[in-house]
DNA sequence: TTACTTAGCGTAAATTTAACGCTATTGAAA
DNA sequence: TTTCAATAGCGTTAAATTTACGCTAAGTAA
């Protein structure tokens, strides 16, 4: 062999993490802003999502984390490699140019692998991204992303919408403790439907790791709901390893 | 920011395949073998799976394409990006200085994209895989394999099991047209379970997207079976957009 | 001719889903 | 104080789906 087209001296790897959290009402995604000088002189802002190249000894969930943890604080409960973003032409020209400034090298090619994570949004969270110069947008507000992050947030939607009918994650956005209406919201809003309130209650309750806390809402304006909380270890044991036979293959 | 620990001069990506195909009773693996002395002058073979190294101007795709042509000789239909391996340590010692002197460059290290194909094998094949060096080892014989690859092999068989319940592949492996016994065959051997004849049968038939053929099985110690196909376009039209709510979330 | 194997049609009970009625409890508005 | 708006929470029923089987048909091989 001995390819005559590999030079490997260029290449580095990223990681860019695209993080969801969830408002009550609205989903939401992390984004930073990357400052940069165009040739004209002119200074731009570009909203992106929080990356960073990786470091030599360092595996990609630790870039993930460290790239994630600098904007929220605390170590992201849910974290995962979701998809390499691999175009040769994905980085170049102003941008390429702003990677070797910033980062104080001489790359020609960056490849990206993107991570997907979601948070509990709550007033400590809030605040620390806020000071890292962080933001929380809601997803109908995001307008144009720094170089394919508009393309990479599109297919994290796509998995996050997946992946809300294959596992139960739905709990990684909400409190230890919430309501069945909050998880109801929750379904909605991800996949962009209305459920019937009642036959969602009941199904929810029939899943034995689904458990009922003991408190109840109050200072609501309407009829206190129970509070309950998911039960990871009893989710882990009953029905991780059978991964839900569907009908067919039994 | 700038990080001192940021060289990029010695990372490297590969890509590594794991290419799966039926053969009427059971799932094999795409091997091929990696020839190198020991420190001491002796020779090893060590079966892994095939991948290369990614040239400066080709994306991730275009080289696991690369790679599964050069031993099933057509393009593979279904070949998606699976999980990248990223452990600084994963490879290292003599199977680094294999990489090094196989290319003729000086890595320190390699990530490596795995990805997951599906091909249908037929004696075209075969003979192309046997010319060029390849065995379709059936998956109980797998051994140790180089480098982390029987990890990689482990997860690839994970996603495939999931796979299977979540998107028709099954009709990946099989010939264009296939009976009722070979989908289910297929089925129970990919899932290790057993599965009720009569059921599959109603129960596939009932899906629009598989459709008869209009020819029978001869020449079978048995009923001759009516074949069938799978209408992909069919498919993709009335199944590919609604993504399949399942009833909670109605 | 018989045995063996798989194809292929059908029935019925059990389970799950989907659609909807209704009452209860709270704070806020009138 | 009464009414209202909003959500909690219990329930019924028909339809659809799944599961467990019984049984006959059509081939080859012995």
């Amino acid at each position: 062999m001995g390819d005559p087209n590999l030079t490997y001296d260029k290449q580095a790897i990223s990681v860019d993490c695209v993080v969801f959290g969830f408002d009550g009402k609205a989903l939401r995604v992390l984004l930073t802003r990357r400052r940069r000088s165009l040739p004209s002189g002119e200074e731009v802002v570009d909203p992106k999502l929080p990356g960073s190249l990786i470091s030599d000894n360092e595996d990609l969930l630790s870039a993930a984390d460290r790239v994630v943890r600098d904007f929220v604080g605390v170590r992201s409960i849910y974290l995962k490699q979701m998809e390499v973003f691999s175009d040769p032409q994905r980085v170049q020209g102003n941008e390429l140019s702003w990677i070797n400034t910033h980062y104080g090298v001489e790359l020609s090619r960056v490849l990206t692998v993107v991570f997907f994570a979601l948070v509990k949004l709550d007033e400590k969270l809030l605040t620390h991204t806020k000071r890292r110069g962080g933001e929380w947008v809601e997803l109908n507000d995001v307008r144009r992303l720094a170089l394919d992050h508009n393309k990479i947030l599109v297919s994290a939607i796509d998995h996050l919408m997946h992946l809300f009918h294959q596992e139960p994650i739905a709990f990684e956005f909400l409190p230890k403790k919430f309501t069945m209406r909050q998880l109801q919201n929750l379904y909605e809003t991800v996949l962009d439907i209305e459920i019937d309130n009642r036959n969602f209650r009941k199904k929810m309750l029939a899943l034995d790791y689904i458990v009922e806390v003991g408190e109840k809402e109050n200072s609501v304006a309407h009829k206190p709901a129970q509070f309950y909380f998911f039960d990871k270890k009893k989710y882990d044991r009953e029905y991780k390893k059978i991964f839900k036979l569907s009908s067919v293959y039994k």
